[in-house]
DNA sequence: ACATAATATGTGCGTAGCGCACGTATCGTC
DNA sequence: GACGATACGTGCGCTACGCACATATTATGT
């Protein structure tokens, strides 16, 4: 078992590696910098503390994030119902670059894919599930894992989390 | 194709969260840090560019990461063949830490297998296997895909590096 | 043999991303 | 209406890193 422990862990290496080059290329920032966009694009409109729950940050971390995103004219700080909140949304250029990274990501993961054939592609997708749903993850936790998904590829996604309502294009 | 691939991607993401935090309380270290520790546990004594090709870094980061490293007693800088080379060992106790970490990252990962039976295991030890083939990566490629590895855990490693000759302690 | 290029290491300086401690504004509650 | 809880932002420092540069050693070409 620790050989395929060992495994995985090489291959999930390899692939973090590829996504965060995607990831510098296309928004010239790193660490939790992206899946901030990704999160911030599914237009639930989260707060700054929602934010830095799923992405693991500080506050005053998360904070400085969305200056740096603001900063770059991806992301507005809108009020929210409570004059406390900040309700984060995308602008138009944010969501063209969100894209961009989604697809992106996609595109440096499928080369390892095309090493399958279509029925071992099945058998992984289903064993992939089978260890996604054992995590049994809480509503943060499977934001966190998703923090850099493309919800409309992931069809019947193994942990539904609520954004999972497919992404909507900021509503300015 | 590309539901298999985000789920790919999501639970990879998942696994180097894991591994990341693993790290972080093991040597209170992050970056590189830790796959330095594991590459020149291997034992082949590499020089500092060696090891900054195999990390990815620029030349100067490198130099200051194994600055850190022998700050904290983890590495001896000692005397390659040629009079411009260093070659990087590990002390007792970077050795004590690498094992430390190798460990706690497999711990990391087994939860997530405990979900397969073992029929399925393998199977998925098999596809791991050939989607690391078909990457077909050069020395440097493989060195990287396994900065982390337990070689020890990894028999019939698919893509065998030089170093898979076995870790060696440091030989003060 | 000797200048010149290539190799290998290290340093000064700046930057990005992050956390801790702290301050401030708004909300709920008694 | 006071007081704690919630949510946001700031001053400050730290870690990890890259660029430009300096230095020492080895290899190469004439």
């Amino acid at each position: 078992m620790d050989r395929t422990a060992n495994l995985l862990g090489a291959l999930s290496l390899n692939l973090a590696d590829r996504i965060e080059a995607v990831a510098r290329t296309v928004l010239r920032r790193s660490g939790e910098t992206p899946a901030a966009l990704v999160v911030i694009g599914y237009g639930t409109g989260p707060s700054n503390d929602q934010l830095r729950r799923i992405l693991g940050l500080s506050h005053p971390g998360c904070v400085r994030l969305v200056d740096r995103l603001v900063a770059d004219g991806l992301v507005e700080r809108q009020k929210g119902k409570d004059k406390r909140v900040v309700s984060l949304h995308l602008t138009d250029q944010g969501f063209a670059l969100r894209e961009e990274l989604l697809e992106g990501r996609l595109a440096s993961i499928r080369p390892i894919l095309t090493a399958l054939t279509e029925r071992e592609e099945r058998t992984l997708a289903e064993l992939l599930a089978k260890m996604l749903v054992s995590m049994n993850p809480d509503e943060i936790e499977r934001r966190k894992i998703c923090r850099l998904c493309d919800s409309r590829v992931c069809s019947d996604c193994p942990i539904p989390a609520d954004f999972h309502t497919g992404d909507k294009r900021p509503s300015n």
